[in-house]
DNA sequence: TTGCTCCTCACGTCACGTGAGGTGGC
DNA sequence: TTGCTCCTCACGTCACGTGAGGTGGC
């Protein structure tokens, strides 16, 4: 449920903010825990600590979810901080916005190519798989 | 051109067989001549010596060859090896073809996974690619 | 005391890349 | 002596998995 807050760091007596455990994380986005305290070493997010628990604030939930993002796109978890960054700053956007798109354009090629990989193999071993089964019918 | 075979190890007096420096055959093949030592440290290949260097056969070069077909269809080197074992026993063949057979299904069915992931990738990242340029067009 | 959750090292995996430092024979 | 080819460690990379050993609070 709710995490408790350590009131002598919060000045302000607001709303109570929704945080998360690292299973609990974990659990909703189907990764380990090694995973997002390995992210975490990559300087990608950065929760708070209770003692030496970590609380996962709405906003670390969120740069979470955009990096699992990121890595179904296939790109490298260093991409991926360098594009947070630039969707943290919100100035000079324009430029990072250029960048962006030059690493999504870059990814789009080496996806179009792993595609023609890919369907090389799988025409590679379609045949093979043919000529594997016609030999076990023939064969004695 | 030929290498000068040590004569002492080699009883029998036959035309000297064909041999390959691993230069040659990292030029040949297109790959590094450590990623072929490390391929013998897998146990893949096992070229003779001439004293410390590496004199590879015309079999030692199929071997590679096979490695590296196996490595674009996306095998591990432990698969590899696995093939490659039952590749050179021909005895009791119809067993191991049929190990391979399972083998290869498995990888077409991998492979046929990764083609629709990539796809999925291909379309949400012409999708934000369009959202960049038009923010990019329409703002300032 | 037992059980659960969370933690910190730190080594292992996979397929090599990349020096560092050295040898043999033209 | 210089240059080239080949060699052997051995650490680095990438994205974690997998124990080992320990803590806090119900």
């Amino acid at each position: 449920m709710g995490a408790r807050a350590i009131s002598l760091d919060t000045a302000t007596p607001d709303q109570a903010e929704e945080t998360y455990t690292i299973t609990e994380l974990a659990g909703e986005f189907g990764v380990t825990t090694r995973a997002i305290r390995f992210y975490e070493d990559k300087g990608l997010i950065s929760p708070r600590r209770n003692g030496l628990n970590r609380v996962y604030s709405r906003r670390d939930r969120g740069r979470l979810k955009l990096v699992l993002r990121g890595k179904r796109l296939g790109f490298s978890l260093a991409d991926i901080r360098e594009m947070l960054d630039l969707y943290d700053v919100g100035d000079g956007q324009r430029e990072q916005l250029k960048l962006m798109l030059v690493k999504v354009r870059e990814r789009l090629s080496v996806l179009h190519r792993q595609r023609e990989d890919i369907d090389d193999a799988i025409a590679e071993l379609e045949d093979g798989q043919r000529q594997i089964e016609k030999y076990l019918k023939q064969k004695r």
